[in-house]
RNA sequence: GGCGCGUUGGUGUAACUGGUUAACACGCCGCCCUCUCAAGGCGGAGAGCACGGGUUCGAGUCCCGUACGCGCUACCA
């Protein structure tokens, strides 16, 4: 008996369609997501489509942002990049198709002046001022004889009088809207450019969607999409709006008002892990179910997020995104830096590594031996700095003593004045603890800590004040691992070298 | 203004068809560990579920109203 679920199921087919605006903001990027997880979950289609059919707007350029954002979040897609300006044509015989049902009417009037976007009172009295069109109902032939005449004009849609439109919504439930408070929609401008609204439905019956899940902000747009669709004689697909991410104030994200931090190449320039990345994502606006997880969770790979995605699981109130520009430490998120930390921490060696090479490649640190005869040093040596890792970006910061032979890496003032200076101690001790150093035959993390500490007691002094002195002599800071660790890490003749060299600074 | 949607600690979320002191993660504070900083372990503060009124033996969970927030309201997408 043939699976007809499993059928079904392959015939699923999701698009994500952003506008070309030069980069993938975080909203667009979990709406991309959300589809993507829904695609791979049930088995469907995923489908990326450019919606530049604002040709003003639109570049290579701007669209490239958009690829690269996918590319980075590692959203593969089955089918496209379309381009919605491809289909222009299609769209415009889908406007004279209705104008000639008589679904759809020329309207003459000329072209008004529009206000600001962001004029709310201008807007208001707009829309007070909002009367029935004089050409809804105009005699044909007179449309006919005026349009042939040349004049121009453009194509609103008729929406019937009486009644209103409806769509079961996967997340927000049955949504309703009265005919009246949709206005007449234009569809082809009167250059015969044809309209978003228009080209989203023709083009999503056309390419076979099945499922249209996209932001809350669209719901208004979806009442008059479905106006469209029944128009058209098309069946609807299944629409799933999603919650907003909102910024720290509770507004919308734009990239105008809070700049580079909406869009994700910030977030991949700055040393984030994808999956990481993704992860967080994923927890903006939705959830596993209870009992399907394990206690406690919140790390999900993609295989588990694709696992536990469903729509019942997406939220209907929106989530804020609380990055804080300000501040160089917690610039993002907080949830979104440490989960970064736990897959720093915790990414298998061959998924970590190679994300670590190209940083320490633009850092100017990396050598090829890394992969070859230092392959096993350099290995511990990234283990050692990953536990201290918020970002892959510390790796260059904080490991440039590791992977400098000279000292060429930053000196730390409070570091120095607090271990170095502070006590009398270490300008006599440290060149001493150098010769011992360098009469070890075995240079261990076991065998420095014996001599150190052997040493310390030997002098009188409490080791911790001769290891912290060490380790900013090594190091150039006061924080990072172990000391004995690090030792072991620069070596026998760095270590002595640079134990002598921070006596003389003090 | 109109239409729509939402409201659980600072943030993200949980709480089966209403049923004991509202749970978890991040963040914050403290303690432990310790050579520092992280990590880790343990503990703590922080919401009584926007507010008001109902229904009910019993409501964060159902109903009504109010407030607040957000979205949309283009010949943009």
């Amino acid at each position: 008996m043939p699976d007809i679920q499993a059928n079904v199921r392959a015939n699923i087919r999701v698009r994500f369609a952003p506008s070309p605006t030069g980069y993938l903001h975080v909203g667009g990027a979990r709406t991309a997501l959300f589809n993507w997880l829904f695609a791979r979950k049930m088995g469907g289609k995923f489908i990326l489509r450019i919606e530049d059919t604002d040709l003003e707007r639109s570049s290579d350029e701007m669209v490239r942002g958009i690829l690269e954002g996918m590319e980075w979040l590692g959203l593969d897609y089955d089918e496209g990049p379309f381009y919605q300006s491809d289909y222009a044509d299609k769209h415009r015989a889908a406007a004279y198709q209705l104008l000639e049902g008589g679904q759809a009417y020329r309207d003459f009037a000329p072209k008004q002046e529009r206000p600001q976007r962001d004029d709310a009172t201008i807007k208001q009295d707009i829309a007070k001022e909002k009367v029935v069109n004089p050409y809804r109902d105009f005699p044909k032939e007179e449309s006919d004889a005026r349009a042939a005449a040349g004049e121009p004009f453009v194509i609103r849609f008729k929406v019937p009088e009486e009644g209103k439109t409806q769509f079961e919504d996967a997340v927000f439930g049955l949504q309703e809207r009265d005919y009246k408070d949709t206005e007449d929609l234009v569809l082809l401008r009167s250059d015969g450019h044809p309209l978003y609204n228009l080209s989203v439905v023709v083009d999503d019956i056309e390419m076979g969607i099945t499922h249209v899940i996209r932001g809350q902000d669209h719901i208004n747009n979806t009442h008059k999409q479905v106006l469209i669709y029944q128009a058209l004689g098309a069946k609807l697909p299944q629409f799933g709006h999603l919650p907003l991410i909102l910024a720290p104030n509770k507004g919308k994200l734009s990239k105008r008002k809070h700049g580079e931090i909406v869009s994700v190449t910030t977030y991949r320039d700055s040393g984030f892990i994808p999956d990481a990345f993704l992860n967080f994502l994923a927890l903006l606006g939705w959830a596993p179910k209870e009992g399907e997880t394990a206690e406690n969770q919140e790390i999900f790979s993609r295989e588990q997020l694709i696992e536990l995605f469903s729509l019942e699981g997406i939220h209907k109130s929106n989530a804020v995104f609380n990055f804080n520009e300000g501040d160089a430490r917690n610039w993002t998120d907080q949830k979104a830096l440490w989960m970064n930390a736990e897959y720093i921490k915790t990414w298998p060696p061959e998924k970590l590594l190679p994300l670590i090479k190209p940083e320490l490649q633009k850092a100017g640190l990396w050598r090829d031996e890394y992969e070859g005869a230092q392959k096993a040093w350099y290995e511990n040596t990234i283990h050692l700095l990953r536990e201290r890792a918020r970002t892959l970006l510390d790796f260059a910061a904080h490991g440039r003593p590791y992977f400098v032979d000279d000292l060429s890496f930053e000196f730390d003032d409070a570091a120095v004045k607090k271990n170095l200076q502070k006590e009398p101690a270490p300008k006599t001790l440290l060149p001493e603890l150098a010769e011992r150093f360098a009469a070890l035959t075995e240079f261990t993390h076991d065998s420095t800590e014996a001599a150190l500490r052997a040493f310390a007691e030997e002098k009188a002094v409490k080791a911790g004040l001769l290891i912290n002195a060490a380790r900013t002599a090594l190091t150039g800071q006061a924080v990072g691992p172990s000391l004995f660790e690090v030792v072991a890490a620069v070596g026998q003749k760095r270590a002595v070298e640079r134990l002598k060299h921070a006596a003389g600074m003090i």
